[in-house]
Parts: C-alpha cells; structure tokens; sequence
RNA sequence: GCGAAAAUAGCUCAGUUGGUAGAGCACAACCUUGCCAAGGUUGGGGUCGCGGGUUCGAGUCCCGUUUUUCGCUCCA
C-alpha cells in the first residue's frame, strides 16, 4: 500500500510535469481542492466526454443530449431535497477526534428506545404466550408507557431543532440524552455545526432585489425540469433518455486526493425515462451496458466491481456503483441508480405543473420512473491515468516512464519527426504534419536525438511515432515506431492516414459496444 | 473542520551547531552526431509557500497563515 502510494505520487508529479493537471491558481498558494486541466490534459478529458456522448447518444437512438443552465430556479433544490439534504448539522467528539452528524446521532437514540421498547414486548410475550394482547400491553405496562414517553418527547424536541434549525438545541438534546461517542465513550462534544454543501451566489444586481441561487450539486436536475420539453419537442416516446455532461459544485468538508474529489467537477449523466414497474429490468439493463463501456477501454478488466448500495439514498429504489481500482483502493467512479419517480413528482408539486406522459400503448398517463446512469469525469480521468502510467525497465539497464493510454483517447495520436535537422528531413516531415493534421492531433518535433524524442512522446501517452529518414526522400516510406512494444515497421506515406486512422479512432471504441 | 506530517529552480532533492543559495534532470541558443533519455560550449530560471517574531545576522529557531499528503465524514 505504501508503495502504491508513492506511485499515486509519481503519477500526479507526472500529472503536473507533462501538461495534464495543475493546481488552481498556484502562483497565489492555490485554491484547496480545485484543479486546471493543461494541455495534454484537456485534450484527455475532451477525448473522455466524447467517447461517452457518442456511446450515449449516437448508438441509442432514444437517447438525445441537452446542455442545461448551472444557474437555476431555487425552488428545484428545495424540490429535489438537496437544500435539506446538503445541510447537515455535524459535531465532533473531542476525544475520539471522530466527526457525526448530530441529527443520526439523535435519531440512534431514538432507535435505541424504540428496542427497549420491543425488548419488553417481546419479554411478555413469552411469558403470556398465546392470550398476549400487546396493545393492551403498551398502554398499560408502567415501563412501556415510560419509554414511549420519553421517545415521543424526544422525538418532538428533535423535530422542531430540526425545523427551526436550532443548532444549540441539537446540542442540548445530545447532552440530555447523554448520547455517548461509540468510540471514545466520552461526552466531550464540540457545538453543532451547519455545512451547506451547496454553493451560493446573488442574482441581480442591486443589494435588496437579489434572489440567492445555488451553483448546481448535480446536473441531473436540469434534466428532469426540462423532461417534458425534449419529450414534446423531440417526438420521444418511452422508454427514452436524456444526456448531459457539465460542472457541477460541491462545497465539501473534506475535498481531497487530487482530482478524485474536488469543489468544482464534471458529470455525464443519462437520465433515462421508463414505465413504472419498468424499473428494475432497466437499471439491470443499464448496469451490464455501463460497464461494458468501462471495459471497451481495455485498461483491466479485474480493476472493475460493481459496490451494490444497501443503505439506499432517500430518492432511490435500487443503486449500484461502479468501482475502479485506484492506486488507493477500490473507488466510485460511476453511480447507477433507480430512482423512482421520486423527483419528477417532487416538480409536479413544487412547481405546480403537470408532469406526466401519455402512454398510448397502455393508454393512460403517469409520471415516468427513471434509471441514472452518473460518472464524474474527472474521476474518469484518473483512473485511465493511473492505470494507463507505467515506469518500465528497458533492456540496458534503461527505463522510461510511458502513458499506456487507450489510443481513442490519447492527447496526441502521432507525432512526425525528422531523424536528422538538414538534408531536407524537415521539409519532407512537415509536408506529413500538414496532410495529417486534419484529421489527427498531430506534434512534430526535430530537438534532440531521436531517443529522446521517443521518450517524450511515451509520457504523453502518443501512440505512434513517424520518422522520416534518407530513405523517405528515396521511396516515400517512414518508420512508424508502436509507443507499447516500441517495435518499428516500414509504411508508405500514402497508407499512413489509413493505418493511423483504424487503431486511433473513437469509432474502433464504440464498434465495440454495439 | 479536527489530528499528524510536509513545503528550497519546471521536476527530484541536498543545504552541517543560525553566517549572503547548490546538484542532477529539464528548458533556450550554437557546434558535433544520428533509430530509443549522446557529447561539448554558453545562457535563462529561486526575495527558500506567505506574514510576523527572536537575533548583529534566519532556508535553518518560535508563532500565525496558506497549500499539499495521510486518518475521521460525505459523495460523482
């Protein structure tokens, strides 16, 4: 573990060296938990969400792409749970240095009387056996009608903190309760604190007309408040789905290991419309069909799991994740979950519109369930990046480190350079670089020795290298030099574009999935 | 946020009991060379994360702060 570790810490030096991540704002101390994309990296990521949209919406024809606002209406947030879920009351405990949220610690609380009380049940009923009459039981037995009491005070005490958002009182109650640390035992506790998890700004510009907006948690509420829009406009008929790829702003706690989690990143998601009842048949179906995309990459097929949820979010009836193996463990990168209806009825009622969908197969409306299908890309990019970086030792005692980068995706697909700077080695490369540049990211390159050129493109992860020699000028042939096997092989000019165009296109990717 | 550790050139790091900042690689120019990190010459680049304090003098000691890494929590 140690040792892998320190190749997370190589790959992010590497990260940073060769153009692909850069702390935000470095020159001013940076900015906790935010990143850029450089050069090399942005052309990654781009090669990422491409791969992805096509996947989505070229190869299901019921599947159609929106680009949605990151400001929206606050009602939404409040419709679809967030501006309560995102704003949990936590307290530390000061010996055990662990951090709970105060409204589960309460509600365990509750829990435990609520066992006390089943305890007693359960205790008289073996000994009255079959005559036991237990409502008569709990509204007589002195204990019973003591903890139900207290539990019922408790719980009424819980709810209105909560409502109020009485932080104090939250601590209070623990402190009344005598609600112990399961750790440290003790009940050195810290006051109750509020993290919004949400991002606020003010829309309208004078002071007293300002409306606060949330920078969007999730993208896929831009989805559901225009379900009906592409529904009518795109003629779509269930089942159908609706993908998105965007930013999204989490103000987290704790925002940590490199671009795995960070304040400000990026989602594709598919949102995905089905009869209720549909459901699990397509959460099944989106399960398999996800992590087929995942293994098309060829980065490992042993480095995926799926992590099924058995504490389910409030929203969901299923969820499953998929998990890739990070120099630090096993880690989410994608989520799948079925998520009922819950939010397109919560949009029905918070905004007081209809929204439903008329199925003329069974000739009734209802409002459709839907299967989410969420992956950060981000998350993506590290993990193609961690598994693709290699420090290989050569023959010759020589090493070099070289990106193993699904050819689709690499930043650059070839570069063109000449072996030697004269006798017309250059001009013959560029003419190459030009006619490939259209359809290939291409570099040429004519410092240094050709060894070390190699080497440069290998960190970057380019597949191919093409030399151009004396003999080019000859018999218009290049060396063409494979990144993994470092193996050349002689190829006409006139035959490059086909070679290179057949082992680096997305199309070889997605031909795999269809 | 709490606790622990760290921060010196683009990267990896050295810097002694406090005495005016170094190496290798990388980068730029030129010469030589030419199929897997070649050699030579020259050059650019650091107010030692930032701000205070102690001291005649701080990269080094003390305090604060920012960022990063690790553990706790949450998630894509």
């Amino acid at each position: 573990m140690a040792q892998q570790e320190d190749v997370f810490k190589k790959i992010v030096s590497h990260a940073k060296e060769y153009g692909f991540v850069f702390q935000s704002s470095e020159i001013y101390d940076g900015l906790a938990a935010v990143y850029d994309y450089g050069q090399n990296g942005v052309e990654l990521k781009n090669n990422i969400k491409r791969y992805w949209w096509d996947a989505m919406t070229l190869l299901h024809e019921n599947i159609v792409g929106i680009d949605s606002a990151i400001f929206m209406h606050p009602t939404i947030w409040k419709a679809s749970g967030h501006v309560d879920a995102f704003n949990d009351p936590l307290i530390d405990n000061r010996d055990s240095k662990k951090r709970y949220r105060a409204d589960v610690l309460i509600e365990e609380a509750i829990a435990k009387i609520e066992d006390k009380i089943n305890k007693e049940v359960a205790k008289a009923r073996k000994r009255f056996g079959e005559s036991f009459d237990e409502e008569m039981f709990c509204q007589t037995n002195p204990r019973v009608l003591e903890h139900k009491n207290h539990r019922d005070a408790l719980h009424q005490r819980y709810s209105d903190a909560m409502n109020n958002n009485d932080l104090d009182e939250l601590k209070q109650i623990i402190i009344d309760e005598e609600i112990v640390c399961p750790i440290s035992g003790t009940r050195n506790w810290t006051d109750v604190r509020q993290f919004n998890l949400m991002f606020k700004t003010e829309m309208g510009s004078t002071a007293d007309g300002a409306m606060t907006v949330y920078l969007r948690p999730e993208t896929a509420q831009g989805i559901f408040v225009n379900y009906l829009n592409v529904q009518k406009t795109g003629r779509m008929r269930i089942p159908f789905g609706i993908a998105q790829i965007g930013k999204a702003f989490r103000n987290e706690i704790v925002a940590r290991q490199f671009i795995f989690r960070m304040r400000e990143f990026e989602q594709m998601e598919m949102q995905f419309f089905v009869r209720p009842g549909e459901e699990l048949k397509w959460f099944d179906f989106w399960k398999q069909t996800r992590l087929r995309w995942h293994k098309a990459l060829g980065l490992g097929d042993q480095k995926y799991r799926y992590h099924d949820h058995e504490k389910l979010a409030h929203y969901a009836n299923a969820a499953t994740d998929i998990e890739f193996e990070m120099p630090f463990g096993f880690k989410e990168v994608e989520g799948i979950h079925s998520r009922t209806n819950f939010d397109l009825s919560q949009h029905e009622k918070f905004s007081g519109k209809k929204i439903q969908y008329f199925d003329p197969e069974l000739n009734e409306s209802y409002v459709p369930y839907v299967i989410e299908t969420s992956i950060g890309v981000d998350r993506m990019f590290l993990s193609v990046l961690c598994s693709s970086y290699e420090e290989q030792q050569l023959e010759g005692g020589e090493s070099r480190v070289v990106l193993h980068l699904p050819a689709a995706l690499a930043p650059v697909k070839c570069a063109v350079m000449p072996l030697v700077r004269k006798d017309g080695l250059p001009e013959k490369a560029r003419e190459i670089v030009n006619d490939l540049k259209f359809d290939f990211a291409t570099h040429y390159d004519e410092k240094d020795s050709i060894g070390k050129r190699y080497r440069r493109q290998d960190a970057i992860g380019t597949p191919y290298c093409i030399t151009v020699d004396h003999q080019t000028l000859e018999d218009n042939t290049v060396t063409l030099r494979h990144r993994d096997s470092m193996e050349q092989e002689r190829v006409a000019i006139a035959d490059l574009h086909k070679f290179i165009h057949d082992r680096v296109s997305l199309n070889s990717l997605l031909r795999k999935l269809s």
